[in-house]
RNA sequence: CGACCGUACCGAACAAUCGCGCUGUAUCAUAGCGAAAGCUCAUACAGUGAGGAAAGUCCGAGCUCCACAGAGCAGGAUAACAGAUAACAUCUGCCGAAGGCGACUUUAGGGCCAGUGCAACAGAAAUAAACCGCCAAGAUUUUCUUGGUAAGGAUGGAAAGGCGAGGUAAGAGCUCACCGGUGUGUCGGAGACGGCACAGCCAUGUAAACCCUAUCCGGAGCAACACCGUGGCGGGGGCAUAUGCUUGCUCGGCAGCCCCUAUGGAGGUGGCAAAGAGGUUUAUGGCAACAUAAAUCCAAGAUAGAUGAUUGUUCACGACAGAACUCGGCUUACAGGUACGCUUGUCGC
RNA sequence: GCCCCCGUAGUAAAGUGGAUAUUACAAGUCCCUCCUAAGGAUUAGUCGUGGGUUCGAUUCCCGCCGGGGGUG
């Protein structure tokens, strides 16, 4: 199974714009999901975290993060390896509630087959 | 009790489970490096983990590098006076001015008699004075000329100290009382300045207009800077003449492999994390800002950037808001709450 | 993080402290034309915002707000 239960974050600013030009796109109400299968690595999964500048001040990002981080951090185990996942966060989940975030996120997982 | 003023402070609390950054200790069977010790990763336990403004980046410093014999100019900043401070555009006290019944608050507050500029429109006239008016003289006769005048009218933000009385041909600080402002003297004060007396009103505003006076200022900023460093481009030496290119051949040259070395991209480490112009209390000095002495307390340190979720209990039902080299201020945002002191109004004793 | 720059009609730019803030394009209305184009006339500004200096501020000074750029 998985060795870590640590979840890899995804740094290089290229991955980021690769993944929004070649990846799939899913979104929802709350976030928009960015999937790229990643070649290089084969058995480690990626996730990034987007929040635009333009949802609010440095507080309302942080916590915007958090949210999504948690609503993530339970389908984590489950997911499949080998691909590169990015989470935009929209408007409405600067004021989101975890529990409507997670069964979004859950949603747009099994849509995006990653599951 | 209500309203107001000033100063200081707080910025939801507790418990359980899961999760995150850093530090320390232990383990390292498994993953990576290594001959090994061990290190990284990981796991377990313990500790610790955002603010009063962390914000804006508006001032002032520390720190680092660059430049620099000395002096001046240019440019910039500040501006009553005295002090505090490492320093400041900050703070304290005090003077003047403005506001408030008051407690108290606000104040870029030097110099237009060093010089220059500007003051549109209106108005006769804007720094220079006679349009109307008033008075006198002369000529002519429903007015005109010459002279005197700054009381009154009209314009304007501003028209030459204000108001009253005397005075005069009419007027005028021409003279006088009061007020205002200027100068001199004297008294008080550390000083700005204030009180009193005398003299005397030849003259607007603007210096956040140029400027003058006094004081201060070299430049850039932690993405500074220092170190490690391999990819590339170089330098030197060695190996091999096996292979490719350069012409069909030979020599030579380039490419090749190894070692040393300079620069130093990406990246990493330090700077930088517990401790300094630090907080609290007490004592002394001072009106105060603050200073001195003693005791005592302090523990975030990320690098795409750490504090969240769920459940339960309670309350005032939670605003503004996230450290990024570090301090002293200023400015701006903010649900609500606490303490002390003062003023004023009403009521009661 | 640090260092800078800019806000004027819908857009792009001018604008010595002094009249109702100027020009070009665009937009609306009217005239001209059988209709359109061209042409002519005309309309619309809290000069980003709050204070201050001044008789008077788009302009000078200060504080905020918004936008943009640079960073061996």
């Amino acid at each position: 199974m998985e060795k870590t239960k640590r979840i890899m974050t995804l740094k290089e600013n290229h991955l980021f714009s690769r993944a929004y030009r070649k990846g799939r796109c899913f979104s929802g109400k709350y976030v928009a999901l960015y999937v790229l299968k990643n070649m290089r690595e084969r058995d480690t999964k990626k996730l990034g975290i987007t929040v635009s500048k333009s949802r609010g001040n440095a507080v309302k990002r942080n916590r915007t993060k958090r949210i999504i981080r948690e609503a993530y951090r339970v389908f984590h185990p489950f997911v499949k390896e080998g691909h590169i996942i990015v989470i935009v966060a929209r408007q409405p989940c600067v004021d989101a509630h975890v529990s409507v975030v997670t069964s979004e996120l859950e949603a747009l997982l099994s849509k995006a087959a990653l599951l």
